[in-house]
DNA sequence: GCGGCGAATGTTAACGTCAACATCGGCATG
DNA sequence: CATGCCGATGTTGACGTTAACATTCGCCGC
């Protein structure tokens, strides 16, 4: 009931099979050239008959790195998220790491941190942080020193390096979009509060209008899900002079679809709808959606990038990445429905 | 350029701050109760005033654990795999266990070996693989003698413990509530060869409707994409002999509500769909999909609890888990229109 | 008052690897 | 033929932790 112990053969077995010493079988692992070759392959003959698997515990130990990133991160199966890992994950194993998961269930100060002393025993080089919804700003996040620490999609702080998409620069696009339709103003379904993302596509959407010299109106914040977007857009869309809204995410976009469709307001012929991310469906929501498109693939590319440079060098200047947005039209923008069909000014 | 070296304070360093024993410190790290209250503080500020971490290279080198998963998997940001990633995630810490990724991209038994090879150096006590479209049953992949896996969701192998959704019941579950409601047959749109997930709803789709007597109509396969649930929805639903759709999964159902909105025909009322999967977005498609609900969540977690006990235990013996699944009735079914009803369109 | 027991603490060695240094033998040079 | 150098290989020790064993000391029972 208790065992499960038995450990591998090392570099001492394959020595004596292969009647060589340790230090050959090290430097044949490693791929060191002062190795003959017939020596090199007696060496590499004996690993592959015991079995020999190299031992990343004391590799690591040895030489005080794991090779691995550790991701901390909220709700891993949200769309952004988990495209954003995939890109995060491939980048390091391009690089030559791997990827150790630190979830955290409520971004909470205290899950945060807790997550950080077992990630910091878990054996990493450096970190990536992906939790939105960071409260976190204004009490300082306690971070192991000399770890190198990457933040995605947060809060701009001045004390590491950043990777941002450019959510200003996307939803002044979705904004402009909808008015140049024609459109008198335009409405925001946002994402939570305390999420970074949100708050920067709803301020961008503000000032776009305010720069337009259009009325502003009201915001509703849902939470990212379909399910807050169908609400919202239930009590939105009672509203008949609504006639362009931008949702701060595609799957809100979609419940506010639905709302349309319940509530019998034709898109785009009445109502106009832009989202935000371009997840993979929203080509096929009914009607297919216009959106912004966020690379996640380069957001996290960047990321691991920037990280395993700050590893090598030891060096920790700060820097922060923008990562711009483009617009994906579709069929569900359209001009508003007192303009004649050929407005497009 | 070379440098990011400075390894933190170790145990000796606290020792000597704590005016202590090494071993002090260990037993206190460890929480073992033969330490004086007094000198288990005295330890703790010692440990907090030099900013001690432990270092987990040397401790998975001295108990020969690592206290790590490693998840191989493919598609990282499909919906269910990313579901069930997040529910490893969680039951792994929740075992104190931390997750370590590693990614595949083309499920090619050389990437899979690769991949087999890098996480066997990369620190694990046992492996998870959740990789679909598996092609490598018969060519017997090598498996590093003695790591406990699990595999989930793939075809049924005698030599690992399985965990497995009960595709079959959730594909009769589909097409026996289609023909409950009247239909005289379910067309099928398929996922993937290849995919065990896709081969065994098919299968079971096929044999309800056999057990049935009902006429099996050609399959049209896609690849899981919403895109390609959308061209075969094209083709398939100019036939207007169709009432009823079985689509393999949710995103490819979506696809198909497109198709059949593009072509004017109205779901449900001359057009039924079922889909797989039961994504959070599927309650706000439109209309609103029937679906067949998987518990990602109880695969995850019993996924990981038997690697955990396989891992404790050293313990070897094959099992196989099914979990099952449940309708979930929405909008998108209904009765076939009447016979009186003619509806060419 | 003595033998001994148990709790707190210290000492030692080993986990597997690899850098640094040591050794050995061959070969070119003068 | 002595000198010295170079490439191949071996030996040693250290990385940080902890199990196992050793030591110390106070205290109990007889």
């Amino acid at each position: 009931m208790e065992r499960g112990q038995q450990r591998g053969p090392s570099m001492v077995d394959v020595a004596r099979e292969a009647g060589v010493s340790g230090q050959t079988v090290s430097r044949v692992v490693n791929g060191r050239s002062n190795v003959e070759a017939a020596t090199r392959q007696r060496v590499l003959d004996a690993m592959r008959r015991v079995g020999y698997r190299p031992n990343s515990a004391a590799r690591a130990l040895r030489n005080g790195q794991f090779r691995s990133i550790g991701v901390i991160m909220s709700a891993l199966s949200s769309f952004g998220n988990s495209r954003t890992l995939e890109a995060i994950t491939a980048a390091a194993v391009a690089h030559g790491y791997s990827i150790t998961l630190m979830p955290v269930g409520q971004p909470t100060q205290g899950e945060v941190t807790g997550a950080f002393s077992k990630l910091n025993e878990h054996a990493v080089d450096g970190v990536v942080i992906l939790i939105e919804q960071y409260e976190l700003e204004t009490s300082e996040i306690e971070l192991p020193d000399g770890l190198p620490v990457v933040v995605i999609d947060s809060n701009p702080r001045t004390d590491h390096t950043m990777v941002n998409i450019d959510q200003a620069q996307g939803a002044e696009l979705a904004t402009t979009h909808l008015l140049e339709l024609g459109h008198d103003t335009v409405w925001h379904i946002a994402g939570p509060r305390h999420s970074y993302a949100a708050e920067a596509r709803e301020r961008a959407w503000r000032s776009t209008l305010r720069r337009h010299g259009r009325r502003v109106p009201p915001v509703l914040a849902g939470d990212w899900t379909a399910e807050s977007g169908h609400t919202r857009g239930a009590t939105l869309c009672r509203d008949s002079e609504v006639t362009a809204v931008f949702a701060a995410n595609d799957q809100m976009a979609l419940g506010l679809l639905r709302a349309l469709h319940e509530l019998g307001r034709a898109v785009p012929a009445e109502v106009s709808v832009v989202g935000f991310d371009d997840m993979a469906e929203s080509a096929h929501f009914w009607p297919p959606l216009t959106t912004i498109r966020q690379s996640f693939a380069e957001m996290g590319s960047r990321a691991v990038a920037t990280l395993v440079a700050e590893i090598a060098s030891g060096d920790r200047t700060v820097t922060s990445i923008i990562v711009p947005t483009a617009l994906v039209h579709r069929a569900s923008t359209a001009p508003p429905p007192g303009r004649s069909r050929t407005t497009a000014r």
